[in-house]
DNA sequence: TGACATAATTTACATTTGTAGAGATAGTCG
DNA sequence: CGACTATCTCTACAAATGTAAATTATGTCA
């Protein structure tokens, strides 16, 4: 049992971005580092990772009067889990056209492509094998 | 001044598919449609509703004591968001990390992978034009 | 030891989201 | 016209989310 499967807010984003940067760390460092891009205060960002601990994506532990806070859930789990969400609920669990949209949605260069591409061929061999 | 950017939540996706299929439609009979996935009463998917239409997601008209709804957010105006949603959040913007973790969450077979490798293909002729 | 700077704790409050009951209405069939 | 039924409207309420002020505690330096 693992693999924590939550949703992450907006706001969740933010922080939990700013926690693997810096980890292990303080809210107050956390504050600081959101602070230009979003004006939170402290309590706050407090608020939001205390309530971050008890979902179970970020740890507390007590060190003296501070309070290290570290990530559980790595940022591949987050990303997976944001993208399984997306291919859920607006592609109804179809790859290939939610690729299609991705392709739209961007306008790639064609060094973005042939990476596109050549990821495609690795995950071919890799299957094939 | 078009294409709403909404954020929609997960009992909003619910109820905008099932409109997509149907309408223009009556709240009731989204109601039964959700019914058997959701349980949902009819005050709710009609709050809902109602919630949609406020943010211009749907648009409801009158006709005599019915009301009508219909889908102002487009099915791939709404793929589109959620996608650049997970994108921003989860990728900061970068495609093909995205790319790569979608390749890697689902087992593609060999028909998927040739798919997507000639849609890439077929990008890449059209950019080069 | 006292003052200061930091960080923590507590409490709060508005908005959004999920979910729905109760009562009002209007169209329809006998 | 009256009863039924399908809908609608209004109101509600708990949980989650966004945001933060006020108060308290603690470590540190003079």
């Amino acid at each position: 049992m693992s693999a924590p499967n939550v949703e992450l807010t907006e706001a969740e984003w933010s922080v939990i971005k700013a926690v693997w940067e810096t980890e292990p760390c303080t809210a107050p460092v956390i504050q600081e580092k959101l602070f230009k891009p979003t004006g939170w205060h402290y309590s706050t960002v407090r608020t939001l990772m205390d309530r971050m601990v008890v979902k179970g994506v970020l740890a507390a532990k007590k060190q003296g009067k501070l309070t290290i806070y570290s990530s559980v859930l790595t940022r591949p789990e987050a990303q997976r889990g944001e993208l399984v969400y997306a291919l859920k609920h607006a592609f109804n669990g179809a790859l290939t056209p939610m690729v299609q949209c991705l392709l739209e949605s961007k306008d790639l260069n064609a060094a973005e492509l042939a990476e596109l591409e050549s990821m495609i061929k690795a995950k071919k061999r890799s299957a094939k094998k």
